[in-house]
RNA sequence: GCACCAUUAGCUCAGUUGGCUAGAGCACCUGACUCUUAAUCAGGGUGUCCGGGGUUCGAGUCCCUGAUGGUGCACCA
Protein backbone atom coordinates (compact mmCIF):
# COMPACT_ATOMS: atom_id res chain seq x y z
CA UNK A 1 0.00 0.00 0.00
CA UNK A 2 1.21 3.44 -0.88
CA UNK A 3 1.86 5.83 1.98
CA UNK A 4 0.95 9.45 1.86
CA UNK A 5 3.89 11.83 1.70
CA UNK A 6 3.52 12.83 5.32
CA UNK A 7 4.00 9.21 6.46
CA UNK A 8 6.66 8.37 3.89
CA UNK A 9 8.91 11.26 4.94
CA UNK A 10 8.97 10.15 8.57
CA UNK A 11 9.85 6.58 7.63
CA UNK A 12 12.68 7.89 5.48
CA UNK A 13 14.00 9.94 8.39
CA UNK A 14 13.95 6.84 10.56
CA UNK A 15 15.74 4.77 7.92
CA UNK A 16 18.39 7.48 7.64
CA UNK A 17 18.99 7.40 11.39
CA UNK A 18 19.20 3.61 11.35
CA UNK A 19 21.63 3.63 8.43
CA UNK A 20 23.86 6.05 10.32
CA UNK A 21 23.85 3.75 13.35
CA UNK A 22 21.52 6.00 15.38
CA UNK A 23 18.44 3.78 15.63
CA UNK A 24 16.29 5.46 18.34
CA UNK A 25 14.46 2.18 18.97
CA UNK A 26 17.66 0.62 20.29
CA UNK A 27 17.77 3.03 23.23
CA UNK A 28 16.64 1.28 26.41
CA UNK A 29 16.57 3.98 29.09
CA UNK A 30 17.05 7.62 29.90
CA UNK A 31 17.90 9.08 33.30
CA UNK A 32 15.71 12.07 34.01
CA UNK A 33 16.20 14.20 37.09
CA UNK A 34 12.93 16.17 37.04
CA UNK A 35 9.55 16.44 35.45
CA UNK A 36 8.33 19.64 33.82
CA UNK A 37 6.02 20.63 36.67
CA UNK A 38 8.77 20.42 39.30
CA UNK A 39 10.82 22.88 37.27
CA UNK A 40 7.96 25.30 36.62
CA UNK A 41 6.71 25.20 40.24
CA UNK A 42 10.16 25.65 41.80
CA UNK A 43 11.74 27.99 39.29
CA UNK A 44 13.20 30.37 41.87
CA UNK A 45 15.33 27.64 43.43
CA UNK A 46 16.00 25.89 40.15
CA UNK A 47 17.10 28.81 38.01
CA UNK A 48 20.64 28.21 36.75
CA UNK A 49 20.72 24.52 37.72
CA UNK A 50 21.18 21.72 35.20
CA UNK A 51 18.33 19.26 34.79
CA UNK A 52 17.39 16.43 32.50
CA UNK A 53 13.81 15.81 31.40
CA UNK A 54 12.18 13.56 28.85
CA UNK A 55 8.99 13.70 26.90
CA UNK A 56 7.25 14.33 23.61
CA UNK A 57 7.92 17.32 21.33
CA UNK A 58 4.60 19.09 20.87
CA UNK A 59 5.62 22.09 18.78
CA UNK A 60 8.62 23.51 16.99
CA UNK A 61 9.59 27.07 16.16
CA UNK A 62 12.65 26.94 13.95
CA UNK A 63 14.46 30.26 13.59
CA UNK A 64 17.50 29.20 11.66
CA UNK A 65 20.31 28.74 14.14
CA UNK A 66 17.96 28.64 17.14
CA UNK A 67 14.94 26.43 17.64
CA UNK A 68 12.25 26.68 20.28
CA UNK A 69 10.25 23.57 21.05
CA UNK A 70 7.73 22.50 23.70
CA UNK A 71 8.38 19.25 25.52
CA UNK A 72 5.40 17.53 27.14
CA UNK A 73 5.54 14.96 29.92
CA UNK A 74 2.78 13.62 32.17
CA UNK A 75 2.87 16.66 34.43
CA UNK A 76 2.91 19.42 31.83
CA UNK A 77 5.06 21.22 29.31
CA UNK A 78 8.27 23.18 29.27
CA UNK A 79 9.91 25.15 26.48
CA UNK A 80 13.25 24.01 25.09
CA UNK A 81 15.73 26.60 23.82
CA UNK A 82 18.02 24.83 21.39
CA UNK A 83 20.93 26.89 20.10
CA UNK A 84 23.44 25.84 17.42
CA UNK A 85 26.40 27.30 19.39
CA UNK A 86 25.30 25.37 22.46
CA UNK A 87 25.03 21.85 20.98
CA UNK A 88 27.25 21.96 17.87
CA UNK A 89 26.52 21.66 14.19
CA UNK A 90 26.23 17.87 14.04
CA UNK A 91 23.54 17.58 16.73
CA UNK A 92 21.76 20.69 15.50
CA UNK A 93 21.40 19.19 12.03
CA UNK A 94 19.71 16.19 13.66
CA UNK A 95 17.41 18.43 15.71
CA UNK A 96 16.26 20.12 12.51
CA UNK A 97 14.94 16.75 11.38
CA UNK A 98 13.03 16.03 14.61
CA UNK A 99 9.28 15.91 14.14
CA UNK A 100 6.44 16.98 16.38
CA UNK A 101 5.53 13.83 18.26
CA UNK A 102 9.09 12.55 18.64
CA UNK A 103 10.19 11.53 22.13
CA UNK A 104 13.41 13.11 23.32
CA UNK A 105 15.60 13.37 26.39
CA UNK A 106 17.28 16.69 27.07
CA UNK A 107 19.82 18.07 29.51
CA UNK A 108 20.33 21.74 30.11
CA UNK A 109 20.17 24.79 32.31
CA UNK A 110 16.93 26.18 33.69
CA UNK A 111 16.38 29.82 32.75
CA UNK A 112 13.78 32.38 31.76
CA UNK A 113 13.61 33.87 28.28
CA UNK A 114 13.45 37.62 27.68
CA UNK A 115 9.71 37.26 27.24
CA UNK A 116 9.57 35.58 30.64
CA UNK A 117 8.92 31.94 29.77
CA UNK A 118 10.59 29.32 31.94
CA UNK A 119 12.73 27.22 29.60
CA UNK A 120 15.65 24.82 29.39
CA UNK A 121 18.80 25.93 27.54
CA UNK A 122 19.60 22.60 25.94
CA UNK A 123 23.19 21.36 26.12
CA UNK A 124 22.46 17.72 25.20
CA UNK A 125 19.52 16.26 23.32
CA UNK A 126 18.84 12.72 22.23
CA UNK A 127 16.05 11.13 20.23
CA UNK A 128 14.52 8.37 22.39
CA UNK A 129 11.75 7.30 20.02
CA UNK A 130 10.62 8.28 16.54
CA UNK A 131 6.99 9.13 15.90
CA UNK A 132 5.90 7.86 12.49
CA UNK A 133 2.37 9.26 12.69
CA UNK A 134 1.58 12.98 12.60
CA UNK A 135 -0.33 14.31 15.60
CA UNK A 136 -3.68 16.09 15.22
CA UNK A 137 -3.76 19.79 14.74
CA UNK A 138 -2.27 21.86 17.54
CA UNK A 139 -5.09 24.10 18.64
CA UNK A 140 -8.24 22.21 17.76
CA UNK A 141 -6.86 18.91 19.08
CA UNK A 142 -8.66 15.69 18.22
CA UNK A 143 -12.43 16.16 18.10
CA UNK A 144 -13.74 13.15 16.19
CA UNK A 145 -15.44 11.06 18.93
CA UNK A 146 -14.91 7.83 17.03
CA UNK A 147 -11.16 8.40 16.78
CA UNK A 148 -10.91 9.68 20.35
CA UNK A 149 -12.44 6.49 21.76
CA UNK A 150 -10.73 4.05 19.41
CA UNK A 151 -7.32 5.73 19.65
CA UNK A 152 -7.39 6.98 23.22
CA UNK A 153 -3.59 7.20 23.18
CA UNK A 154 -3.82 10.06 20.66
CA UNK A 155 -6.64 11.69 22.62
CA UNK A 156 -4.48 11.59 25.76
CA UNK A 157 -1.50 13.16 23.97
CA UNK A 158 -3.37 16.14 22.55
CA UNK A 159 -6.33 16.78 24.88
CA UNK A 160 -5.07 17.69 28.36
CA UNK A 161 -8.52 17.61 29.99
CA UNK A 162 -8.80 13.94 29.07
CA UNK A 163 -5.61 13.12 30.92
CA UNK A 164 -6.92 15.11 33.86
CA UNK A 165 -10.18 13.13 33.98
CA UNK A 166 -8.31 9.86 34.28
CA UNK A 167 -5.94 11.21 36.91
CA UNK A 168 -8.99 12.26 38.94
CA UNK A 169 -10.51 8.83 38.37
CA UNK A 170 -7.38 7.25 39.83
CA UNK A 171 -7.50 9.62 42.81
CA UNK A 172 -11.17 8.86 43.46
CA UNK A 173 -10.46 5.15 43.56
CA UNK A 174 -7.48 5.63 45.86
CA UNK A 175 -9.55 7.82 48.16
CA UNK A 176 -12.34 5.24 48.40
CA UNK A 177 -9.87 2.48 49.22
CA UNK A 178 -8.23 4.60 51.91
CA UNK A 179 -11.61 5.50 53.41
CA UNK A 180 -12.62 1.86 53.75
CA UNK A 181 -9.21 0.53 54.74
CA UNK A 182 -9.11 3.11 57.55
CA UNK A 183 -12.42 1.71 58.80
CA UNK A 184 -11.14 -1.82 59.04
CA UNK A 185 -12.48 -3.19 55.77
CA UNK A 186 -10.51 -5.79 53.86
CA UNK A 187 -10.38 -5.82 50.09
CA UNK A 188 -11.12 -9.16 48.44
CA UNK A 189 -11.28 -10.67 44.97
CA UNK A 190 -14.12 -12.96 44.00
CA UNK A 191 -14.59 -14.90 40.75
CA UNK A 192 -15.45 -13.15 37.52
CA UNK A 193 -16.19 -16.50 35.84
CA UNK A 194 -19.35 -17.83 37.42
CA UNK A 195 -21.46 -20.90 36.87
CA UNK A 196 -24.47 -19.04 38.25
CA UNK A 197 -24.62 -15.29 37.65
CA UNK A 198 -26.34 -13.67 40.60
CA UNK A 199 -26.80 -10.61 42.74
CA UNK A 200 -28.56 -8.46 40.17
CA UNK A 201 -31.25 -8.50 37.53
CA UNK A 202 -29.34 -8.43 34.26
CA UNK A 203 -28.51 -10.53 31.23
CA UNK A 204 -25.03 -12.04 31.51
CA UNK A 205 -22.33 -12.65 28.93
CA UNK A 206 -21.87 -16.35 28.31
CA UNK A 207 -18.52 -17.98 27.66
CA UNK A 208 -17.21 -21.54 27.62
CA UNK A 209 -14.62 -23.40 29.62
CA UNK A 210 -13.02 -25.99 27.36
CA UNK A 211 -11.52 -28.40 29.88
CA UNK A 212 -14.61 -28.58 32.06
CA UNK A 213 -16.79 -28.35 28.94
CA UNK A 214 -19.29 -26.07 30.66
CA UNK A 215 -20.73 -22.67 29.88
CA UNK A 216 -19.74 -19.98 32.33
CA UNK A 217 -21.07 -16.48 32.88
CA UNK A 218 -19.17 -13.27 33.44
CA UNK A 219 -20.32 -11.83 36.75
CA UNK A 220 -23.17 -9.31 36.79
CA UNK A 221 -22.52 -8.38 40.43
CA UNK A 222 -20.23 -9.33 43.29
CA UNK A 223 -22.97 -9.52 45.90
CA UNK A 224 -23.51 -13.22 46.54
CA UNK A 225 -19.83 -14.05 46.90
CA UNK A 226 -19.20 -11.15 49.25
CA UNK A 227 -22.09 -12.21 51.49
CA UNK A 228 -20.62 -15.71 51.63
CA UNK A 229 -17.53 -14.03 53.08
CA UNK A 230 -19.68 -12.35 55.74
CA UNK A 231 -21.00 -15.83 56.60
CA UNK A 232 -17.33 -16.87 56.77
CA UNK A 233 -16.70 -14.23 59.42
CA UNK A 234 -14.70 -11.61 57.53
CA UNK A 235 -17.15 -9.01 58.93
CA UNK A 236 -16.16 -6.04 56.74
CA UNK A 237 -15.30 -6.68 53.11
CA UNK A 238 -15.30 -4.79 49.85
CA UNK A 239 -14.50 -5.49 46.24
CA UNK A 240 -13.94 -2.90 43.56
CA UNK A 241 -13.97 -4.38 40.13
CA UNK A 242 -15.37 -4.85 36.70
CA UNK A 243 -18.77 -6.39 36.14
CA UNK A 244 -20.41 -7.24 32.84
CA UNK A 245 -24.00 -6.88 31.69
CA UNK A 246 -25.13 -7.89 28.23
CA UNK A 247 -27.48 -4.99 27.70
CA UNK A 248 -27.92 -1.80 25.75
CA UNK A 249 -25.34 0.95 25.61
CA UNK A 250 -26.04 4.58 26.31
CA UNK A 251 -24.61 7.73 27.71
CA UNK A 252 -24.65 6.04 31.14
CA UNK A 253 -24.31 2.34 30.27
CA UNK A 254 -21.27 0.41 29.06
CA UNK A 255 -21.30 -3.42 28.82
CA UNK A 256 -18.38 -3.60 31.24
CA UNK A 257 -18.24 -1.17 34.11
CA UNK A 258 -16.82 -0.81 37.58
CA UNK A 259 -18.66 -1.12 40.86
CA UNK A 260 -17.70 -1.24 44.46
CA UNK A 261 -19.73 -3.44 46.74
CA UNK A 262 -19.13 -3.52 50.45
CA UNK A 263 -20.68 -5.50 53.31
CA UNK A 264 -20.46 -4.88 57.02
CA UNK A 265 -21.73 -7.25 59.67
CA UNK A 266 -23.88 -5.99 62.56
CA UNK A 267 -25.11 -2.86 60.82
CA UNK A 268 -28.08 -2.13 58.58
CA UNK A 269 -29.15 0.05 55.65
CA UNK A 270 -29.16 3.12 57.89
CA UNK A 271 -25.52 2.48 58.72
CA UNK A 272 -24.88 2.16 55.00
CA UNK A 273 -26.65 5.47 54.39
CA UNK A 274 -24.32 7.28 56.78
CA UNK A 275 -21.29 5.54 55.33
CA UNK A 276 -22.37 6.45 51.79
CA UNK A 277 -22.74 10.16 52.44
CA UNK A 278 -19.57 10.29 54.54
CA UNK A 279 -17.58 8.42 51.92
CA UNK A 280 -18.71 10.36 48.86
CA UNK A 281 -18.39 13.73 50.62
CA UNK A 282 -14.94 12.70 51.85
CA UNK A 283 -13.85 11.65 48.36
CA UNK A 284 -15.05 14.93 46.86
CA UNK A 285 -13.25 16.90 49.58
CA UNK A 286 -10.01 14.95 49.13
CA UNK A 287 -9.98 14.86 45.35
CA UNK A 288 -11.61 18.18 44.43
CA UNK A 289 -11.13 20.13 47.66
CA UNK A 290 -14.86 20.85 48.03
CA UNK A 291 -18.23 19.18 48.52
CA UNK A 292 -20.02 21.73 46.35
CA UNK A 293 -19.64 20.76 42.74
CA UNK A 294 -21.12 21.62 39.37
CA UNK A 295 -22.40 18.90 37.05
CA UNK A 296 -23.35 19.95 33.52
CA UNK A 297 -24.22 23.43 34.72
CA UNK A 298 -26.18 22.38 37.83
CA UNK A 299 -24.83 23.03 41.32
CA UNK A 300 -24.78 19.90 43.45
CA UNK A 301 -24.18 20.07 47.19
CA UNK A 302 -22.64 16.86 48.50
CA UNK A 303 -22.32 18.15 52.06
CA UNK A 304 -23.97 15.67 54.48
CA UNK A 305 -26.58 14.97 55.63
CA UNK A 306 -28.51 14.27 52.43
CA UNK A 307 -32.25 14.19 51.80
CA UNK A 308 -34.10 11.06 52.83
CA UNK A 309 -37.55 10.07 51.55
CA UNK A 310 -39.42 6.81 51.41
CA UNK A 311 -40.48 5.68 47.97
CA UNK A 312 -44.14 6.06 48.89
CA UNK A 313 -43.54 9.59 50.25
CA UNK A 314 -41.71 10.53 47.06
CA UNK A 315 -44.63 9.33 44.93
CA UNK A 316 -47.03 11.30 47.10
CA UNK A 317 -44.89 14.38 46.57
CA UNK A 318 -44.28 14.14 42.83
CA UNK A 319 -47.25 12.11 41.51
CA UNK A 320 -49.77 13.19 44.11
CA UNK A 321 -50.88 9.62 44.87
CA UNK A 322 -50.84 8.11 48.36
CA UNK A 323 -50.06 4.41 48.24
CA UNK A 324 -50.70 4.16 51.99
CA UNK A 325 -54.37 4.03 50.96
CA UNK A 326 -53.91 1.70 48.01
CA UNK A 327 -53.62 -1.84 49.24
CA UNK A 328 -54.57 -4.21 46.41
CA UNK A 329 -52.93 -5.01 43.07
CA UNK A 330 -56.16 -4.11 41.31
CA UNK A 331 -56.36 -0.63 42.83
CA UNK A 332 -52.69 -0.09 42.04
CA UNK A 333 -53.23 -0.98 38.38
CA UNK A 334 -56.14 1.47 38.22
CA UNK A 335 -53.99 4.27 39.62
CA UNK A 336 -51.20 3.44 37.17
CA UNK A 337 -53.65 3.69 34.31
CA UNK A 338 -54.81 7.11 35.55
CA UNK A 339 -51.15 8.22 35.68
CA UNK A 340 -50.61 6.84 32.17
CA UNK A 341 -47.93 4.44 33.42
CA UNK A 342 -47.95 1.28 31.34
CA UNK A 343 -48.52 -1.82 33.51
CA UNK A 344 -49.46 -5.40 32.71
CA UNK A 345 -51.95 -7.67 34.46
CA UNK A 346 -49.14 -9.68 36.04
CA UNK A 347 -47.75 -6.63 37.83
CA UNK A 348 -48.29 -6.44 41.58
CA UNK A 349 -48.74 -3.40 43.79
CA UNK A 350 -45.05 -3.30 44.68
CA UNK A 351 -43.89 -3.51 41.08
CA UNK A 352 -46.35 -0.78 40.12
CA UNK A 353 -45.07 1.47 42.91
CA UNK A 354 -41.60 1.04 41.48
CA UNK A 355 -42.75 1.78 37.91
CA UNK A 356 -44.56 4.94 39.00
CA UNK A 357 -41.48 5.99 40.95
CA UNK A 358 -39.29 5.63 37.88
CA UNK A 359 -41.72 7.57 35.72
CA UNK A 360 -42.67 10.39 38.10
CA UNK A 361 -39.93 10.79 40.70
CA UNK A 362 -36.46 9.98 39.37
CA UNK A 363 -36.40 13.00 37.08
CA UNK A 364 -36.74 15.33 40.08
CA UNK A 365 -33.88 13.93 42.16
CA UNK A 366 -31.07 16.34 41.35
CA UNK A 367 -29.55 16.92 44.80
CA UNK A 368 -28.32 13.82 46.66
CA UNK A 369 -31.40 11.94 47.87
CA UNK A 370 -31.82 8.58 49.54
CA UNK A 371 -35.03 6.87 48.49
CA UNK A 372 -35.89 4.20 51.07
CA UNK A 373 -38.31 1.34 51.70
CA UNK A 374 -38.47 -0.41 48.32
CA UNK A 375 -41.22 -2.96 47.66
CA UNK A 376 -40.14 -6.53 48.36
CA UNK A 377 -41.04 -7.68 44.82
CA UNK A 378 -38.24 -5.61 43.31
CA UNK A 379 -35.75 -6.36 46.08
CA UNK A 380 -35.12 -10.11 46.09
CA UNK A 381 -32.02 -9.91 48.30
CA UNK A 382 -33.11 -7.31 50.87
CA UNK A 383 -34.49 -7.83 54.36
CA UNK A 384 -38.14 -6.98 54.95
CA UNK A 385 -39.07 -4.13 57.24
CA UNK A 386 -40.00 -5.71 60.58
CA UNK A 387 -43.23 -3.66 60.80
CA UNK A 388 -44.21 -3.98 57.13
CA UNK A 389 -43.26 -7.17 55.28
CA UNK A 390 -44.33 -5.69 51.89
CA UNK A 391 -41.40 -3.29 52.05
CA UNK A 392 -37.68 -3.76 52.49
CA UNK A 393 -34.92 -2.01 54.43
CA UNK A 394 -33.36 -0.68 51.28
CA UNK A 395 -32.30 2.60 49.75
CA UNK A 396 -31.09 3.84 46.43
CA UNK A 397 -29.11 7.04 46.18
CA UNK A 398 -29.98 9.47 43.39
CA UNK A 399 -27.84 12.42 42.32
CA UNK A 400 -28.43 14.38 39.09
CA UNK A 401 -31.46 12.14 38.40
CA UNK A 402 -29.20 9.10 38.24
CA UNK A 403 -28.99 6.04 40.41
CA UNK A 404 -25.59 6.19 42.09
CA UNK A 405 -25.85 3.58 44.84
CA UNK A 406 -28.05 0.76 46.07
CA UNK A 407 -28.00 -0.66 49.56
CA UNK A 408 -29.96 -2.74 52.00
CA UNK A 409 -30.10 -4.59 55.23
CA UNK A 410 -29.15 -7.93 53.76
CA UNK A 411 -31.71 -10.71 53.80
CA UNK A 412 -30.21 -13.41 56.03
CA UNK A 413 -33.27 -15.68 56.42
CA UNK A 414 -32.44 -18.70 54.22
CA UNK A 415 -36.04 -19.85 54.01
CA UNK A 416 -37.34 -16.46 52.88
CA UNK A 417 -34.36 -16.14 50.50
CA UNK A 418 -35.16 -19.50 48.94
CA UNK A 419 -38.78 -18.52 48.40
CA UNK A 420 -37.71 -15.30 46.71
CA UNK A 421 -35.32 -17.18 44.45
CA UNK A 422 -38.18 -19.50 43.49
CA UNK A 423 -40.27 -16.46 42.53
CA UNK A 424 -37.35 -15.21 40.42
CA UNK A 425 -37.00 -18.59 38.75
CA UNK A 426 -40.71 -18.54 37.92
CA UNK A 427 -40.30 -15.09 36.37
CA UNK A 428 -37.32 -16.39 34.39
CA UNK A 429 -39.34 -19.35 33.14
CA UNK A 430 -42.08 -16.91 32.15
CA UNK A 431 -39.57 -15.19 29.87
CA UNK A 432 -37.83 -12.64 32.09
CA UNK A 433 -34.20 -13.08 31.03
CA UNK A 434 -33.02 -10.72 33.73
CA UNK A 435 -34.54 -12.57 36.68
CA UNK A 436 -32.17 -14.21 39.16
CA UNK A 437 -31.24 -17.88 38.93
CA UNK A 438 -31.49 -20.26 41.87
CA UNK A 439 -28.23 -20.33 43.81
CA UNK A 440 -28.45 -23.34 46.14
CA UNK A 441 -24.96 -22.85 47.52
CA UNK A 442 -25.81 -19.30 48.55
CA UNK A 443 -28.87 -20.62 50.40
CA UNK A 444 -26.61 -23.23 52.00
CA UNK A 445 -24.28 -20.45 53.17
CA UNK A 446 -27.19 -18.54 54.72
CA UNK A 447 -28.29 -21.73 56.49
CA UNK A 448 -25.02 -21.66 58.41
CA UNK A 449 -26.07 -18.23 59.68
CA UNK A 450 -25.23 -14.77 58.39
CA UNK A 451 -25.16 -11.99 60.98
CA UNK A 452 -27.41 -8.99 60.42
CA UNK A 453 -25.49 -7.12 57.73
CA UNK A 454 -25.59 -3.89 55.79
CA UNK A 455 -24.50 -3.93 52.16
CA UNK A 456 -23.85 -1.21 49.61
CA UNK A 457 -23.04 -1.00 45.92
CA UNK A 458 -21.85 2.11 44.12
CA UNK A 459 -21.37 2.65 40.40
CA UNK A 460 -17.81 3.92 40.21
CA UNK A 461 -18.08 5.16 36.64
CA UNK A 462 -21.15 7.25 37.44
CA UNK A 463 -19.44 8.66 40.51
CA UNK A 464 -16.42 9.59 38.39
CA UNK A 465 -18.75 11.19 35.83
CA UNK A 466 -20.30 13.28 38.60
CA UNK A 467 -16.98 14.40 40.05
CA UNK A 468 -15.32 15.12 36.69
CA UNK A 469 -18.38 16.78 35.14
CA UNK A 470 -18.34 14.23 32.31
CA UNK A 471 -21.37 14.03 30.04
CA UNK A 472 -20.95 10.44 28.90
CA UNK A 473 -19.75 7.26 30.62
CA UNK A 474 -17.41 6.86 27.67
CA UNK A 475 -15.55 9.94 28.80
CA UNK A 476 -14.57 8.22 32.05
CA UNK A 477 -13.62 4.88 30.47
CA UNK A 478 -10.18 4.80 28.87
CA UNK A 479 -11.24 2.23 26.30
CA UNK A 480 -15.03 2.19 26.01
CA UNK A 481 -16.65 -0.72 24.20
CA UNK A 482 -16.64 -0.05 20.45
CA UNK A 483 -17.97 -1.99 17.52
CA UNK A 484 -15.20 -3.10 15.17
CA UNK A 485 -15.00 -0.99 12.04
CA UNK A 486 -15.34 -3.88 9.60
C1' G B 1 -34.22 -2.26 18.40
C1' C B 2 -36.40 2.69 16.32
C1' A B 3 -35.62 7.86 14.73
C1' C B 4 -32.62 12.01 13.45
C1' C B 5 -27.74 13.83 12.27
C1' A B 6 -22.63 13.14 10.72
C1' U B 7 -18.58 10.83 7.65
C1' U B 8 -14.39 15.51 2.25
C1' A B 9 -6.13 15.84 2.93
C1' G B 10 -2.57 13.28 8.83
C1' C B 11 -5.98 16.88 12.00
C1' U B 12 -9.94 20.93 12.24
C1' C B 13 -13.32 22.30 8.67
C1' A B 14 -15.58 24.99 3.88
C1' G B 15 -17.72 23.18 -0.64
C1' U B 16 -23.69 27.56 -3.48
C1' U B 17 -29.19 25.27 -7.76
C1' G B 18 -25.96 18.73 -9.88
C1' G B 19 -21.27 21.81 -13.87
C1' C B 20 -15.04 22.90 -15.72
C1' U B 21 -8.57 20.48 -12.89
C1' A B 22 -12.29 19.49 -5.04
C1' G B 23 -10.59 24.15 -1.30
C1' A B 24 -8.71 26.77 3.51
C1' G B 25 -5.93 26.74 8.21
C1' C B 26 -2.66 23.66 10.93
C1' A B 27 0.73 19.71 9.87
C1' C B 28 4.31 18.28 6.00
C1' C B 29 8.33 19.39 2.00
C1' U B 30 12.16 23.30 -0.11
C1' G B 31 14.61 27.89 1.20
C1' A B 32 15.68 32.50 4.64
C1' C B 33 16.17 33.90 9.80
C1' U B 34 20.65 33.06 16.93
C1' C B 35 14.82 35.06 22.34
C1' U B 36 10.33 32.54 19.44
C1' U B 37 5.64 31.12 21.53
C1' A B 38 -0.94 30.20 16.89
C1' A B 39 6.96 32.70 15.34
C1' U B 40 7.48 35.21 10.65
C1' C B 41 8.59 35.48 5.21
C1' A B 42 8.85 33.07 -0.04
C1' G B 43 7.45 28.70 -2.75
C1' G B 44 5.03 23.54 -3.02
C1' G B 45 -1.50 20.14 -2.49
C1' U B 46 0.18 15.46 -0.45
C1' G B 47 -7.28 13.21 -1.64
C1' U B 48 -10.65 5.62 -1.92
C1' C B 49 -15.05 13.13 -1.01
C1' C B 50 -16.98 6.27 4.42
C1' G B 51 -18.15 1.46 1.11
C1' G B 52 -21.50 -0.56 -2.81
C1' G B 53 -25.33 0.22 -6.40
C1' G B 54 -28.46 3.75 -9.25
C1' U B 55 -30.37 8.40 -11.81
C1' U B 56 -27.85 11.87 -15.20
C1' C B 57 -24.40 14.34 -20.86
C1' G B 58 -22.18 15.21 -15.92
C1' A B 59 -22.61 13.26 -8.72
C1' G B 60 -18.68 15.38 -2.93
C1' U B 61 -23.81 17.28 -3.92
C1' C B 62 -29.83 13.63 -5.83
C1' C B 63 -32.01 8.31 -4.88
C1' C B 64 -31.36 3.20 -2.81
C1' U B 65 -28.39 0.15 0.27
C1' G B 66 -24.55 -1.08 3.76
C1' A B 67 -20.70 0.44 7.62
C1' U B 68 -19.10 3.29 11.76
C1' G B 69 -19.94 7.24 15.14
C1' G B 70 -22.97 10.98 17.83
C1' U B 71 -27.70 12.29 20.02
C1' G B 72 -32.71 11.12 21.56
C1' C B 73 -36.20 7.22 22.58
C1' A B 74 -36.66 2.05 23.93
C1' C B 75 -33.98 -1.55 26.95
C1' C B 76 -31.30 -1.36 31.62
C1' A B 77 -34.27 -2.61 39.79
Amino acid sequence: MELSEILRVRREKLAELQDAGNDPFKIVKYNKTHNTKQIIDNFDEMEGTTVSVAGRLMSKRDMGKVTFSDLQDREGRIQLYIRLNEIGEEVYTQVKKYDIGDIVGVKGEVFKTRKGEISIKVSEIILLSKSLQPLPEKWHGLKDMDLRYRQRYVDLIVNPEVKNTFIIRSNIIKSIRKFLDDRGYIEVDTPILNTIPGGAAARPFVTHHNTLDIDMYLRIATELHLKRLIVGGLEKVYEMGRIFRNEGMSIKHNPEFTTIELYEAYTDYKGMMELTEQMIANVAQEVLGTTKIVYQGEEIDLTPPWNRMTMIESIKKFANVDFENITTDEEARKVAKELKVHVEDKHTRGEIINLIFEEYVEGHLVQPTFITDYPVEVSPLAKRKPDNPALTERFELFITRREMANAFSELNDPIDQKERFIKQVEAREAGDEEANMMDDDFINALEYGMPPTGGLGIGIDRLVMLLTDSYSIRDVLLFPTMKPKD
